[in-house]
DNA sequence: GCCAACGTTGGC
DNA sequence: GCCAACGTTGGC
């Protein structure tokens, strides 16, 4: 059982859509660092929901991989914008992953307060200029936040 | 909305 | 294989 962080923009798609929906394929990955890590998740594994692009970026809630890594339909759809013309049917390029809402913290945890905290002084999480939209987090990370969550 | 940082693409 | 140009991410 592993533990990662995914994070999302909350205008697109937020924490709160994924409790509506209960289930969620997380598709639009297009980065071969995020993919890698989406392909080596497995179902069980727990997540770090992390809204981006807001006044205060941070992890909010946590999620649940259901389905592990199988082609992303969306890279095949000339309709979609996240159609890859390049990636092929018989070969795919990108992949999803399936994750589960689980829990919404009572008070997220901003990027100021993760920066302050020694656990993740070596996270790409807190790096400047860093892209990774998947990332691992450590157990000891992870029990961390849901310390500090409550 | 701006723009620094970064990943990807493609000409050479 | 280099690297400039381009597109995107994400904090602010």
């Amino acid at each position: 059982m592993a533990y990662w962080l995914m994070k999302t923009e909350p205008d697109a798609f937020s924490l709160q859509d994924l409790q509506r929906r209960g289930q969620e394929p997380w598709d639009g990955i297009r980065n071969y660092q995020a993919r890698n890590f989406l392909r080596s998740m497995q179902t069980g594994d727990e997540v770090f929901i992390y809204h981006s692009r807001v006044p205060a970026p941070g992890i909010v809630g946590t999620a649940e991989v259901v389905c592990a890594a199988y082609p992303d339909p969306t890279q095949f759809d000339p309709q979609s914008k996240y159609y890859d013309p390049a990636s092929h049917p018989d070969r795919p390029r990108w992949d999803l992953v399936e994750v589960a809402y689980r829990r919404t913290f009572a008070q997220g945890i901003a990027l100021d307060t993760l920066r302050t905290i020694p656990e993740f002084s070596d996270s790409p999480l807190i790096r400047k200029g860093n892209r990774l939209s998947i990332l691992p987090i450590t157990s000891s990370q992870w029990q961390y936040i849901l310390q500090y969550a409550g």
